[in-house]
DNA sequence: ATGGTCGGTGTCCGA
């Protein structure tokens, strides 16, 4: 049997509504087959899934609030299965996954930011952060051994190695690069034997960000960024893996998010 | 060391 290509990208659009320009000029760039995106702000009624069909994406799993969070998994190929979960005892719209019909499970998450202060007993934002992460960690580390073909994507709000970000030194007590952070998102990787995919294609000793602040004059002379953004595969599917390309001139278009697309391509 | 900008909302919050 000959296999198919399957290309996914996560993208933490930072409102879906306001972002449907990008998202063409994204599938223009990728053609991705599945879309995972993050901070879609917006309730499933008002979700533009006319829109994402008119593109070709006729398959869906959307959790979306008022204002805040959001994800979507938005696809070319039909899913066997597909759902919601809640994480903290929150109903806040962190996570989505979806079965593909090859038996591929691909899982959305948008981990929380986390706030700026990176003491849990001051910080309820980062308490809720370590949380997360900590159930994820129990959750993938209590599934079956990991002979099934996982995804994980999404925006993880952490950039583990000291060329995700552009100054490990600066960064060591900001959220997002602090040691406990790191240490945690570590653990949720051995948690199942996940795979860091981009890191295949860039080695460590080499810069790699998916985010760039707005706050920056201009972001890409600066290029204060991090990699907050990653796709994850078990062992089953490393020998799948074909690419992983970072958008990173979707940083300067009209109207960016501040996050980039990344996007994998498996032969499965 | 500080402040800077977005998006959705509603006269601020979260990132």
């Amino acid at each position: 049997m000959t296999a198919a290509t399957t290309t996914i990208t996560t993208w933490n659009v930072n409102s879906v509504r306001i972002r449907l320009d990008g998202i063409a000029a994204l599938i223009e760039a990728h053609d991705p087959d599945l879309l995972c995106l993050q901070e879609t702000k917006v309730v499933n009624d008002s979700f533009p899934l006319d829109a994402f069909e008119a593109l070709g994406y006729r398959h869906s799993i959307i959790a979306g609030m008022k204002s805040y969070n959001g994800v979507a998994i938005l696809s070319r190929l039909p899913f066997a299965d597909s759902g919601v979960r809640d994480w903290c005892g929150k109903a806040d719209c962190r996570h989505v996954w979806a079965t593909l019909e090859n038996g591929v499970e691909v899982n959305n998450f948008y981990v929380p930011a986390g706030g700026d202060v990176p003491d849990a007993a001051l910080n309820d934002k980062f308490a809720h952060k370590l949380r997360f992460l900590a159930e994820m960690i129990n959750w993938f580390a209590a599934r079956s051994a990991p002979a099934n073909k996982l995804v994980l994507v999404g925006d993880l709000n952490v950039a583990p190695l000291e060329t995700d970000v552009w100054s490990h030194k600066a960064l060591l007590k900001v959220v997002s690069h602090t040691p406990i952070e790191v240490e945690a998102l570590d653990a949720l990787k051995a948690s199942h034997r996940w795979i860091d995919t981009a890191r295949i294609f860039t080695p460590p000793e080499e810069t790699l960000y998916s985010w760039w602040s707005y706050r920056a004059r201009d972001w890409e002379t600066a290029d204060r960024g991090r990699r907050l953004d990653h796709i994850w595969v078990t062992p089953a599917l490393e020998d799948a893996v074909q690419s992983v390309d970072t958008l990173r001139p979707a940083r300067g278009w009209e109207r960016p998010s501040d996050h980039v697309p990344v996007t994998l391509t498996l032969s499965v």
